[in-house]
DNA sequence: ACGTATTGATCAGCATGCTGATTATCAGTA
DNA sequence: TACTGATAATCAGCATGCTGATCAATACGT
């Protein structure tokens, strides 16, 4: 903020007072996170609109989970993809509505939920794959391959050790 | 998941079934910045909170940029800190509300209103400020010094590249 | 000066994403 | 068996964040 001023009128004379204690936005990794996601998601969305298809990311990764896990209810896949589990319900709400899933009560427990991808799940999965991995290339294209890889390395790494730090923790599955 | 056995022993005898063609989600560049992005906030808010505040990190950014930018008005200060300008509507409100800021109508524009922030505004800011930077390491903790300053260095490079791909791009501030 | 295009702010509507509560069900224990 | 605690799903409520529309005001070209 006061640095963009800088810029402009390059003075050298700058007051270090309280109020430019404050970082700028681009030292701040909250920042960065917000931006970089925000970047992302309206890269998968124009990707997969362009494609002709209408699902979000969070639909895409709900949809691609119960394809690899049929029958799983909705607190294991939140654990599995790292959503609140109050968020789920909406999520699979549209992806029924849409006709992708099928929710049906489970015979062992009748309070949990299974989900099953429908014929035109796995058709729009399908259909749908080369836009989302168009989509991952080209939020990385102001980055060289090793950098690309780089930057998802550290990625992991950070997220590994603050997995518990947000409500929705990674949980891997575990066979029930 | 299954790409990843690939990786790893890069064995040519991978069957690529279609369940297979979903790659983990690790490997994907929007999944880590959703994930990034969630633990970045919860980090945030849990900071703040015990700090004895009650702040978003949208709220804050915008405040500080306000601090900064004395009298901008709201498409100026949404590009500032690259926010979507309908989002801004809300957010100032709920500044305006907590007392933090004060919105009125700009002389020379009357479609504008200029926003300054208040002196509850600037105590707030000032007070908030150690727990804000707390959680900026906090959601680094799991690299290095260097490794932090890696990531943050791709993510702004990869932001860079990306900025003009949503509807929210930065837009430096003009002198008026 | 006039008509047109643009711009600042707001709104309706929708989809995440969270907190905290509730309901139904299950599991373990006295 | 009856009780207690835990669990799956949902809900109300709130804050981002977006699309697309509207309204008032400004800027611009002729």
């Amino acid at each position: 903020m006061l640095i963009i001023s800088m810029l402009v009128n390059s003075k050298p004379a700058f007051e270090f007072t309280l109020e430019n204690l404050v970082r700028d936005n681009n030292e701040m990794p909250g920042h960065l996170a917000r931006r970089f996601q925000q970047i992302a998601v309206a890269v998968f969305l124009a990707e997969v609109e362009a494609a002709g298809f209408d699902l979000t990311p969070v639909q895409y990764a709900a949809l691609a989970a119960i394809k690899m896990n049929p029958g799983i209810d909705q607190v294991t896949l939140a654990g599995l993809i790292a959503y609140d589990r109050t968020t789920i319900t909406g999520v699979v709400d549209r992806l029924v509505q849409k006709g992708l899933l099928v929710r049906h009560a489970s015979p062992r427990d009748r309070r949990a939920r299974e989900l099953q991808i429908t014929e035109a799940g796995k058709r729009t999965l399908r259909a749908i794959t080369p836009a989302v991995e168009a989509a991952q290339r080209l939020m990385l294209r102001g980055l060289t391959e090793k950098e690309g890889a780089e930057l998802m390395r550290l990625l992991r790494k950070a997220i590994a050790a603050g997995n518990e730090l947000s409500r929705a923790p990674l949980r891997a599955a575990e066979l029930r």
